[in-house]
DNA sequence: ATGCCGGGCGAAGCCCGA
């Protein structure tokens, strides 16, 4: 089973990106961040007459995530606080009905958090809190949980090209760290951790930096203990960063075993 | 090394991203 998670920086913009990628990759399941559309505005269509089951949560100018699925989707969830609060489209969940192999997936679109010293980094210290709490639940399901998605912390100094610029940054801060390494010890894993003993980028800013590969890894899988068992393979496909026009970040993709 | 990119919104210039 394939499964990817790519922001693409507007869906609308990106349509035959994905459409290339999907070509290219055949993902049973894709997870997509930064729609940057309305519900109204995501190309539904286009993207279920790819062979997908789709569901999404858009919001208008920014965020937005979706799920594309070969196979049924089941127990939608897309909301991490409670339903009075105001939330913005960062997260939405499934169950992936693969007969007797399915997987519990989460789209990410994790807070940016900058500047750091402002309310939008207590955000995202408390968005990381509520997602916590919800990993902590899928956990004791004991199921095979896969949370993908642009996670917006590098989780150490090799994960970035250049870290001593990104002292002040709210991806590099030791909260934002903490907080990301929470998750882990509850018993997820970092599937590129896993598999790789070497640092490689998901996410390259515009202009210069990707011809000069200064990047950062941010977009991770994060895997409970049965999706551990099932690992196979993880890789980032610079190939779709090195398009004209391409989004600022690369897929990055898994296989899990039947 | 911050917004010099890039996208959305909406029709100029500002908000946002990492």
């Amino acid at each position: 089973m394939i499964i990817a998670t790519w922001n693409v920086n507007s869906i609308r913009v990106r349509l035959n990106h994905v459409k290339e990628f999907i070509q290219k990759n055949k993902p049973d399941v894709l997870l997509l961040q930064e729609l940057k559309a309305q519900n109204s505005d995501v190309p539904k269509d286009e993207l279920e007459n790819l062979g997908y089951n789709l569901i999404f949560k858009g919001q208008k100018s920014y965020n937005g995530v979706a799920i594309l699925s070969k196979f049924p989707i089941h127990d939608v969830k897309t909301n991490l606080y409670s339903k009075n609060e105001e939330e913005q489209s960062r997260y939405i969940e499934c169950w992936i009905d693969n007969s007797n192999n399915g997987v519990r997936v989460a789209s990410i679109y994790l807070p940016n958090g900058n500047p750091i010293n402002s309310e939008k980094f207590t955000y995202k210290i408390d968005w990381m809190n509520k997602l916590k709490i919800r990993a902590k639940e899928l956990l004791d399901y004991e199921e095979t949980v896969i949370l993908g998605g642009d996670f917006n912390v590098c989780p150490k100094d090799t994960d970035a090209s250049n870290p001593e610029n990104m002292k002040n940054d709210a991806l590099f801060q030791p909260e934002t760290r903490s907080k990301f390494r929470e998750i882990l010890n509850m018993g997820y894993y970092d599937a590129w951790e896993i598999l790789k003993n070497n640092s490689e980028w998901t996410y390259w800013d515009y202009g210069r930096a990707f011809e000069q590969n200064k990047g950062l890894r941010i977009d991770h899988f994060l895997l409970s203990p049965q999706a551990l068992d099932r690992l196979q393979n993880i890789n980032i496909e610079k190939y779709f960063r090195a398009l004209e026009k391409p989004s600022d970040h690369a897929p990055v993709i898994i296989n899990i075993s039947d």
